[in-house]
DNA sequence: ATAGATGCAAATATTTTGCCGCCAG
DNA sequence: CTGGCGGCAAAATATTTGCATCTAT
């Protein structure tokens, strides 16, 4: 039931954070941090409370908000502020490392963020159950070359967002 | 330069509301309004507020945020509160007969609207001048059926923005 | 030493809710 | 007549900004 589509279910982001961690394929960062070795790489300077959001945004298993990073900063140092965390989302965005997603706004208008690799996801979310999967599909990408050619434009960034009803929950 | 892409040259939302007008093929409802046709049908009651803003969406050029629903509804008729502009945004989602937009937040956080017609479109947008086209294409639907079968998911909704910069920005 | 980062408080921006009087059907 | 609808004020949610202080380099 796959083929070209990868995916990985991932649960919906609530308040208390706790991992589904569905095993294998989360993404592919481990110890020392994408994210910090990118920004490194860039000459930003790598504060303590930048070190941590960024271990946190690294070792994310499932797509956070703000309040999600903050929470989950304030567990491994309770010295973050919730606005160094919408300015460090802010450096990684304008870096374009992260990407921003809205997830359809199953649950209110805020922002979920991922650590976005080398390769483009569709986020496919179930509107009953919430349950938010990613799928891969070099359909995807032919679409993304058409776009290009037919409008003429150079992509820079993508964000497709599908939401259905799953298997169980429209038995 | 088309063939299976549509496109609709549309400006970003601005606060003056000006209308670009590319003449042919904005959509498709005129002078009765498709949307207040559908609710009445459904028995909706149909007030004198609603009536407005119905038309006001239905004769749209362009995507609108609730703000600017808000202004031109005004301009029609003073008497048109912001909370009511919101409850019938609303309404029209319950209804399945508007879809709601981010378009990437290029200028904030707040949502666009579009009274959608029969066929899924993708949004492309240019991240330095803001214009925003539309554009099908037989691969979308490709693509949608391929996430249903493989994904096992029963697509009611789908949301796809593509950013990047178009040929004139890039010169 | 110093440019740039953080904390704190307050401001913004966008959308939602409670309550009560009003109007379309 | 009456139940849904709209107005108003206030709350809720999400994010941004000004300014003084601190710190990584």
């Amino acid at each position: 039931m796959d083929g070209l589509g990868n995916s990985a279910s991932i649960d919906m982001p609530t308040a208390s954070a706790h991992r589904v961690s569905s095993g294998e394929r989360i993404h592919a960062h481990e110890r020392p941090g994408r994210l910090q070795a990118a920004l490194q790489k860039r000459g930003v300077r790598l504060t303590r409370q930048r070190r941590i959001l960024l271990e946190v945004m690294d070792n994310a298993e499932r797509h956070l908000d703000a309040d999600a990073i903050l929470e989950r900063a304030r567990k491994l140092d309770s010295r973050v502020h919730r606005v160094t965390v919408y300015r460090t989302i802010d450096l990684l965005k304008r870096n374009g490392l992260i990407d921003e997603l809205d997830l359809l706004h199953l649950r209110g208008g805020q922002h979920f963020y991922e650590s976005h690799g080398p390769r483009d996801h569709i986020h496919v979310a179930c509107l009953k159950c919430g349950k938010v999967r990613e799928f891969e599909s070099r359909l995807y990408e032919k679409l993304k070359k058409q776009i290009e050619q037919d409008c003429g434009i150079e992509i820079t960034m993508t964000r497709t967002e599908v939401g259905g009803y799953c298997e169980k929950c429209r038995k």
